[in-house]
DNA sequence: CTAGATGCAAAGGTTTTGCAGATTT
DNA sequence: AAATCTGCAAAACCTTTGCATCTAG
C-alpha cells in the first residue's frame, strides 16, 4: 500500500506519519488519472469534511513530491499540477485539450535513446523528461463544429 | 523585420501598433534564446528606462502570444514564460537544469509522425506538442560533485 | 474624431510564512 | 520530553481589471 511506502520515507528522513499526510495522499490516490493542483486537492479533502487547513495541503503535496510519491505535472496554464506515481507503471505522456482542459494520457516507450542523444550533445544529464500534446477533444472538435456552422448561418 | 510583422498582424485585426509594442517586442529579440516571464520582460523594459506600465507588459505579451510572435514555454516551476517565434526556425525543444533553472535548446525533427499516433489512439486532434528535457547542467554537474566530496570529508 | 491603448491603483487569486499550540515518536 | 507538524491569519506574490486619460490611424 502507498501509505507503508510513505510511512517507509518518512521514517528514513525522520519525518512524521500523520493523519494529514496520509488524508492529502489518499485523495490522490482516489483521483485516478485527474492530476489535482494542490488547491484542488485542498477542495477534495474539505469535501469529505475532513478539516486540513489549507497550508498544510500545499505542504504536503509538495513533501510528497520530494518523497517520489507524487510528480508535477505542469501545462501550458503554468498551474502546477500532482499525480500519483506507481511503481512499475509504463512511461506515459499527455494530450491535453486546448479548450476545455481534458487530459488523457498516452502510454509511450520511454525515449532514453533520445535522452541519451541529449546529453552527448547539450553536456547535461538527463534525469527525466516530459512529453505534452495540445490540441482539441472529440467533444471539443464537435462543439466548434456545429458553433462555426451556427456562425455562418448568422452572416 | 519583426516589427513590421507586427505592424501586419495588427492592421489585420483593426489594432494599433504602439511604442510600448515595439519595446516590448524588442525586449525579446534582445533576449535571444532566453525565456522571459511578463514580469522579467516588465523588469529589462524598465532597465532600459523606458517607462511602461506592467499592466502594459503583461497585456502585451499575451498580444503577442495571440498573434503568433511569441509561444508560451512553461517549465516545472510553472512560470509562463515566451520566447519568440523565428520563422522558419528548425522545431526545437528545451533541456532544463533542475538545480539552476538554465535552458538549454535541442534541436530536433518533429515529432509529427507521433503526433498521428496519437491522434488515432485518442481521437484528440493535435496542433503541437512540447517536448521537455530535465536534468543537471554540466557546471551543476561539477558543483554538486565538489559538494559530495565536502560532505564525506566532514564525516 | 473615435476606437483602441495606456497608466494607475485597487482588486483578485494563489501560495508562503511565522508562530503558538497540538501531536508523533 | 523533544522534535516535528498543524492551523490560523497575515503577508507576500503575481496577475488582472476598471476607469479616466491619452493617442494612433
Amino acid at each position: 500500500m502507498k501509505c507503508d511506502q510513505l510511512r517507509t520515507e518518512l521514517k528514513k528522513r525522520n519525518q512524521r506519519m500523520t493523519a494529514q499526510r496520509d488524508i492529502v495522499l489518499k485523495s490522490f490516490i482516489e483521483a485516478e488519472t485527474d492530476h489535482l493542483s494542490a488547491d484542488e486537492a485542498y477542495r477534495k479533502v474539505m469535501e469529505k469534511n475532513c478539516r486540513i487547513s489549507k497550508a498544510t495541503v500545499y505542504r504536503t503535496v509538495e513533501l510528497l513530491a520530494g518523497l517520489g510519491l507524487l510528480r508535477r505535472i505542469v501545462f501550458r496554464d503554468g498551474i502546477i499540477r500532482y499525480e500519483l506515481v506507481k511503481k512499475g507503471e509504463h512511461h506515459h505522456h499527455h494530450v491535453v485539450c486546448n479548450r476545455c482542459g481534458s487530459v488523457v494520457e498516452f502510454p509511450l516507450d520511454n525515449l532514453d535513446d533520445l535522452e541519451e542523444l541529449v546529453r552527448e550533445k547539450t553536456g547535461y544529464t538527463i534525469e527525466d523528461h516530459q512529453l505534452k500534446f495540445y490540441g482539441l477533444c472529440p467533444k471539443c472538435q464537435s462543439e466548434k463544429k456545429t458553433q462555426n456552422n451556427r456562425d455562418s448561418e448568422t452572416k
